[in-house]
RNA sequence: GACCCUAUCGUCUAGAGGCCUAGGACAAUACCCUUUCACGGUAUGAACCCGGGUUCGAAUCCCGGUGGGGUCGCCA
């Protein structure tokens, strides 16, 4: 049996953290098995589904390297699909007409909380034998309801979770088709889940509660009930649930803050699954180990240092030139002409080591494209009368020595002996004079990079003339 | 409230009855490296929710309690 699964966001915002790591276990899955994964856009919720957020998430799964093999299917464009299904359930009695007015059914939810009952539907409409049914009212256009059994059992054997039983009489007869008669939540999963050849379903623990209906529907039809492996929730970083207005930010939003994919994807994997003590490793990596059996039942909290020290990590390995194209993006986000400078793969090359994230490796980068701006304090502080007579004899031996690093390393160290400074004596204020920062890398490299005419002007900018 | 799920260092987790004096990672602390700041390296502290069972033996199995979470829509 090949393996499907599916991905099955509804429009109504963008693709969120939870969302995300969702989308990579069932992708993973697919892709460990050699099976497809599946696209679905569940935007039934007319009033709420937008245009936007669906964009919004196919531009996150594409940052995120998640690509599906079929789809997006849309279920709005599935509507005659839905109909005909809930004309055969009609005929064959698995599901009926309910003439219940929202105001009757309100008046009902109200005296069962009142009772301190949980508000169910209490089965007025359905048909049974013996039972004689009130006449349609004529100005109620009826919901159809599914003919819920109401003995027994529904149970499964939860991938993750284990195995989980609802008693029947819990559940009652929800809904699948509104007055309008268009399909329902419950009712859509169940028949594109079938009519997809879904046969694994990865989603998040929000719908445990579902599960039971959607079997008991899919049964109805005579469907396969596929494998269910429920994902629990990811809590925010202050261990709060993550929410539209609390914590939950767009997948997109990492890539603003300069986070590497491969990083959040890394991640997200290792929050909730395992392979025993591995910590770092690539999708090729995760997807030969993804199984269903190492996933946590129990909901995570998000680290962000943890992320920041993957994407650290990541940073170091990435390719100078990829890194420059997305610094000389952010550069130029603030307006910094590069072209002038020297060269950015070299300076990025300097950098990467040493920042979090792609905007602070930006502004790290950020001295070497502009005029330095050393402050105040640091101009008292290491612009003293000796440090500027050493970087005086400093510019004498630069303007002629041989421009590598370990040549130029050497310079300096004489330069400083010369004068009668030690190393960091000179070597700072030479960093504040070139970069208006007292730190930065290696001071030959730096040199290096920057190039001989640029650090001339730059000591000749302090320098007394 | 009802139903369902869940519980190992601050955090993510390893752990499928003896391998556990509970391992790894992030974070923290200390030291080392070093021309600065980082990076890196080494080391240290830090956990099995509680109570009953089962067993020769339980972090691991069972029951109860407590804490946390989810769901109870003509939303998905």
């Amino acid at each position: 049996m090949t393996v499907r699964t599916r991905f099955a966001p509804s429009p109504t915002g963008f693709l969120h953290i939870g969302g995300a790591r969702t989308a990579l276990f069932a992708w993973a899955y697919a892709r460990r098995h050699g099976g497809s994964f599946i696209l679905r856009i569940e935007d039934t919720d007319v009033a709420r589904s937008t245009p936007e957020a669906v964009q919004a998430i196919l531009d996150g799964m594409q940052w995120l390297g998640l690509a599906h093999d079929e789809g997006p299917f849309y279920q709005m464009q599935r509507m005659d699909r839905y109909r005909q299904v809930i004309g055969e359930m009609l005929a064959a009695g698995s599901a009926y007409h309910c003439y219940m007015s929202k105001e009757e059914l309100d008046a009902l939810r109200a005296e069962q909380e009142a009772r301190k009952e949980k508000p169910r539907y209490d089965g007025r409409w359905r048909p049974e034998p013996g039972k004689i049914l009130p006449a349609p009212p004529t100005d109620v256009l009826p919901v159809v309801r599914f003919c819920n059994p109401k003995e027994g059992v529904v149970a499964w054997d939860d991938q993750v979770k284990g195995r989980i039983e609802f008693a029947n009489s819990e559940l009652d007869d929800f809904i699948i088709a509104r007055g309008d008669g268009t399909p329902t939540y419950n009712f859509c999963v169940v028949v594109d889940d079938r009519d997809m050849a879904i046969t694994h379903v990865i989603r998040g623990d929000d719908h445990v509660n579902n599960t039971p209906r959607q079997i008991n529907l899919l049964q109805a039809l005579g469907a396969a009930v596929p494998q269910y492996a429920h994902l629990s929730m990811i809590l925010g970083d202050d261990g709060q649930k993550l929410s539209k207005r609390h914590g939950a930010v767009s997948v997109m939003q990492y890539d603003d803050e300069g986070y590497l994919p491969e990083a959040v994807l890394n991640y997200l994997a290792r929050l909730g699954w395992s392979h025993g003590d591995e910590e770092v490793f690539s999708m090729e990596q995760f997807v030969r180990w993804f199984d269903l059996d190492h996933i946590t039942a129990s909901a995570a909290q998000f680290n962000t240092e943890k992320l920041n020290w993957l994407n650290a990590h990541y940073l170091k390995l990435a390719d100078p030139q990829r890194l420059a194209g997305e610094v000389a993006r952010r550069l130029a986000r603030q307006q910094v002409a590069i072209a002038d400078g020297p060269d950015l793969v070299r300076v990025v090359a300097l950098y990467r080591d040493r920042a979090g994230n792609l905007n602070e490796l930006a502004d790290a980068v950020h001295p070497f494209y502009a005029a330095p701006k050393p402050t105040a304090e640091m101009c008292s502080q290491h612009l003293t009368a000796a440090a500027l007579d050493g970087l005086d004899a400093l510019r004498g031996r630069l303007s002629a020595c041989d421009w590598q690093a370990p040549e130029l390393g050497k310079v300096v160290k004489e330069t400083a002996a010369a004068v009668g400074l030690k190393m960091p004596q000179l070597a700072i204020p030479l960093r504040v004079a070139l970069l208006g920062l007292p730190q930065s890398p290696g001071i030959d490299a730096v040199l290096e990079v920057l190039g001989r005419e640029r650090v001339l002007a730059r000591l000749a900018a302090v320098l007394p003339a």
